[in-house]
DNA sequence: ATTGACATTGCCACCGGTGGCATAATATAT
DNA sequence: ATATATTATGCCACCGGTGGCAATGTCAAT
């Protein structure tokens, strides 16, 4: 099966058609003939004839590439991103080339472009907190390189833009706290520079003061999404004298250091605190207790996030690019909340 | 500075030689005159060009691609071994493009063999347990496609391989449980089909039986490394009439799940059972208690792994590739093990 | 029969490099 | 000085496709 590598010229050769013409068949051309057609593909077919990546890149500039580009420490989620992709971008015909930045970096759109133009690639996806810097974004329209952004939130110009909404998601759990009927709620939020974190901190605050539950200052503090910012506020908000009964974190990340500051303090989760997360990531069912938390469809995301690029690449008009992208997290209740007993 | 992209035509103009020189100076050709090399090198850096990939490896066949062949459900091993490669490989002019699989499915070599071609990679890197296929190697080695496989264990064909003494770190566990004066210690050992499973299995059985510590049968127990497999395997050894003290699990994942176990049937750890596990992944220093493992040096080995491929790509002759690489994981202790209380 | 419009196909240059060989320049031997 | 080796450089074809345009064929309209 694995003969010698044949090309467009024997392709030609053995179907009786120039070089051209099979170059029209390969990319769907509507200006050949049926028979022609189906003729050349039969060849095609019967010879499993690829055509070259390079050569078709070199002549018309394209690559077949698509690039990932993240500043992002949670594997998990980077992990499940290039699945979704993969898992769409490869019965396209397209590879994933990876490529961590640093999002603070002064040269982060000097790095990103060069990226692109060493490799040639076809488009990009960005990945939060990279996928939230508009000056980025705004490097690329201008260099004309087509790009999606995975983001928390919404957008009017959803074109370039696949969504999760957050805030919902966390206004879900606000109110499912109060459901079980605490009084004191605290939440830690992620850095509120991060479209993430302000979304959720937003979605949750927000219905809580519709319920008339404001969080006192005290409860509201600003963590940096690190598993050592859990241990570390969460220490503080449990010596305090007046604790919460319950504790809503920006992410996995940090709900897992707030077990182990309660685990240290022995406050007993979930009999005399509730806990929870936002992500659920690998951690969030492996933990004991196993975290109460909002899932992200981060997979589905990944997949639109691909077609979406793949669309934009192959079409000359922008309104073949499929619409709105947003997608629903939602609560998944494990073993860290509970009914609060006072 | 992101001028229109400038070829090797216009360095040859802007430097008076022809191309054909510049190309020497590019690849480093010893046959071009000292003051010349100057002069072009010159030019090029002060218009900053980088040769276009595309066009380079249509003319030599080359892609400056290196893929990832991966079949391993541990996203933060995949992580840090892609960062590992990263690292190295982006500085030396390559790019990384990744490639989950079925390490089993019956078409395993024909589906790397078109991932290779379709992109024309330059090489591969394969991880364990797809880089444990004898075959697939042969059918890569036929193809004269340039390859490195990171394995657990030792071989004497150093040339192709990055290796990790887990025989070695699994004894240390053996003699550190031994120390802590457990007498009944179980070993829940991964599929011994794997090459990890089995140097970890052997290196601590053999350990305990030259310490005259034989393991007895029911307290050596084959799982399949998930999470599922160790909560099941660890309620069974839990609830037999002689349970054991001390569990060494081949992986942190199935440590996990022995932990969760050992909490549904109210065994206090370390106190009453010490459980200890193998790879030190983001898992171990999050749960609680905080897992006894022993570190692989995964980024190291990827480091290692991507500076062999680019010296087996870049040089013809096989004497050139960097010699014995080869790593040794080291234990960590943590919380979830202690002395023996009996 | 002639012409024009349109659909189909082919020809050739070109994308930006590298390989092989010829040629020019310089050094060494006779 | 001349022949000979050695080094440095240039020329041209080629890698495997695509773009633009010309050429050919078909059919309806004049």
């Amino acid at each position: 099966m694995a003969n010698e590598k044949i090309t467009i010229n024997d392709i030609a050769r053995l179907s009786g058609v120039s070089k051209r013409t099979v170059s029209r068949v390969i990319n769907q051309s509507p200006k050949v003939g049926e028979q022609t057609k189906l003729k050349v593909e039969k060849i095609i077919e019967q010879y499993n004839y690829v055509p070259d990546k390079q050569a078709r890149g070199l002549a018309s500039s394209r690559s077949y590439l698509l690039g990932l580009v993240y500043d992002n420490p949670d594997a998990l989620y980077i992990d499940e991103v290039q699945r979704g992709i993969l898992s769409f971008c490869s019965k396209k015909g397209y590879e994933l080339v990876v490529h961590p930045c640093r999002y603070k970096s002064t040269d982060l759109n000097d790095n990103v472009l060069d990226f692109v133009r060493r490799s040639k690639l076809d488009g990009i996806i960005l990945l939060p907190p990279a996928s939230e810097v508009d000056d980025l974004a705004s490097t690329l329209d201008e260099n004309a390189i087509p790009y999606v952004r995975m983001v928390s939130g919404y957008s009017e110009k959803t074109d370039d833009f696949v969504m999760s909404n957050d805030r919902h998601a966390a206004a879900d759990m606000a109110r499912f706290l109060v459901s079980l009927k605490h009084q004191k709620i605290s939440m830690i939020t992620g850095p509120l520079n991060y479209r993430s974190s302000k979304e959720r901190y937003e979605g949750f605050i927000h219905t809580m003061e519709n319920m008339d539950r404001a969080l006192p200052d005290q409860y509201l503090i600003e963590g940096t999404n690190l598993y050592e910012s859990g241990i570390e506020k969460g220490r503080h908000l449990l010596t305090l004298d007046d604790r919460p009964t319950a504790i809503f974190c920006n992410n996995d990340e940090m709900a897992s250091g707030v077990l182990k500051a309660a685990a240290e303090l022995h406050i007993k989760v979930p009999e005399q605190l509730s806990v929870c997360g936002f992500d659920d990531n690998l951690l969030a069912s492996r933990i004991i207790p196993a975290l109460t938390t909002i899932k992200r469809p981060v997979r589905q995301m990944a997949v639109y996030a691909a077609n979406k690029l793949i669309a934009k690449i192959e079409s000359n008009n922008p309104q073949a690019v499929i619409q709105n992208c947003t997608v629903h997290p939602e609560l998944v209740i494990r073993d860290s909340t509970g009914f609060n007993e006072n």
